[in-house]
DNA sequence: TTTAATTTACCGAACGTTCGGTACAATGTC
DNA sequence: GACATTGTACCGAACGTTCGGTAAATTAAA
């Protein structure tokens, strides 16, 4: 049945966020499923590596459906940018969830994920900075990137503090912040 | 004395950074280190925990003397934030050096760096957060926070991307970023 | 000042445990 | 009966740690 395999990635999700590839030890695995070494192999048969591979590829896709696709509606940049703020709000749990753009990024060049990490990260400064350019922003490479960096930031200083606030504070200024000083979209300061 | 302690906690720092802790091994630090097991275990009785410990201590005094002594320097405040910049550019290696800050984050509640990481960071940000009031800035500490935010952000993005360019282009413009708008230091745009 | 005693720094081998992974029989479901 | 799913027992390898012991430096006693 697909729902099991669904269901235990599902899982699986939160285990490698919370404990990283290293940290995660397929016993915690068995726990936080509550299947067993041999399900767990039947359903992701090259063992652990698949199992990160799986969660990495269902958050990819969640990433692209609640974080991009807003991006690529046919509205004004600033309401875009507003709908990928709140997806970041949602994907990343109001900054309790980490990333595994983040996490994965450990153990140096012989790291599997490397890539693919790296390729799910370009597309998103690639996707932001198309906006930019739309919305007449100069520099727009270099906003997109440091609006990148202040969300991967802003998840390691909510879980590190344990408060949500700041990470939703930033996402909410997210927008005009990056806006700010466009041409087309100009900001009249009262 | 052939090997001190202070030399084998100097290259422990870039396993530990590489890594992570879980995924730093006893023989990953013994090929690195060029010590033997049992005479890292001499050197650091209580083992692997004792050596990250170390580790923690050495960067958090390091941290202090780069980052943030530049703070309490008697000079203007978009000068000490200067200062903290360069030192954050020398103390990351450019972006290319992870934070254990970041780091030791995982392994959620159970982690035993929760503590000091969180001091830490919140030391960090009161420093900052000071500045900024003298500067006469508003939202003083959130600001203060989203500068966290951002250089914590942009180590992820300069080590998955392996490109140092927005990370030095980002700390190059905080400073003026960061006292946007403050009374007593405001900026004419031309 | 020689020498005996002690401490310091170091090592590889081995410990018990846990790791990720496998084999296979037993169960459930159609 | 066929096939997906699972529990149990088990594997070699690697884990962090401890062991017994060596070589050299330091200290103490003669």
């Amino acid at each position: 049945m697909q729902t099991s395999r669904d269901e235990a990635i599902r899982k699986l999700i939160k285990v490698f966020r919370t404990y990283g590839y290293e940290g995660t030890t397929l016993s915690l695995i068995s726990k936080m499923t509550g299947l067993g070494k041999a399900s767990l192999y039947h359903h992701f048969p090259k063992g652990k590596q698949e199992m990160a591979e799986a969660v990495l590829v269902h958050l990819y896709q969640m990433f692209g459906e609640i974080v991009l696709k807003p991006l690529q509606e046919d509205t004004l940049p600033r309401d875009r940018l507003r709908g990928m703020c709140e997806g970041l709000n949602q994907f990343y749990d109001r900054g309790q969830a980490a990333c595994l753009i983040a996490v994965f990024s450990l153990g140096g060049e012989e790291s599997m994920f490397r890539e693919p990490v790296k390729r799910a990260l370009q597309e998103w400064v690639e996707c932001l900075e198309k906006i930019l350019l739309e919305a007449g922003c100069d520099r727009a490479k270099q906003r997109a990137e440091e609006a990148v960096m202040q969300v991967q930031g802003g998840l390691i200083v909510t879980q590190v503090l344990g408060d949500t606030l700041p990470f939703e504070k930033m996402l909410a200024e997210l927008p005009e912040k990056l806006l700010e000083g466009s041409q087309k979209d100009s900001i009249m300061v009262s």
